[in-house]
DNA sequence: CCCGTGACGGGGG
DNA sequence: CCCCCCGCCACGG
């Protein structure tokens, strides 16, 4: 067995998984609704070991500002904004347009 | 074992 | 308002 510490991680993807279509969240509000708010990186991490799995949406989450900072990891360099762009959200030199909008605060909506 | 880096965020100057 | 530094945690060299 391997999973101990892959708490944190878990909860990660679970967090990721209930992100509506069209909507997005930060790694800060991931963060802080597992209760590591300084620990953005951590979600990060844990996203990037998230890629095998393709069940988890992780091109929905970015940084607070609304910008794709995680497009360098996907397959390709636009990858991400495709995706988004698909499911309605508007991007413009990946950032996210009116990202406050479509803003899916796990802390708020998931509680 | 020590150091640097990273899909971040907040605070201070 | 912009720029810099610090904190947090894990991992590779």
């Amino acid at each position: 067995m391997v999973a101990e510490k892959d708490n944190f991680f878990e909860r990660v993807y679970q967090v990721t998984r209930k992100i509506p279509s069209g909507r997005v969240t930060s790694y800060g509000a991931i963060a802080k609704y597992l209760g590591a708010t300084k620990s953005a990186r951590m979600v990060g991490w844990a996203l990037n070991s998230s890629k095998k799995k393709e069940d988890i949406p992780a091109h929905r989450v970015v940084n607070r500002n609304g910008l794709l900072t995680g497009k360098s990891h996907f397959s390709g360099t636009f990858a991400m904004q495709q995706l988004l762009e698909e499911e309605g959200v508007q991007i413009s030199d990946s950032k996210i347009i009116d990202f406050k909008s479509i803003f899916w605060d796990p802390v708020k909506e998931l509680s």
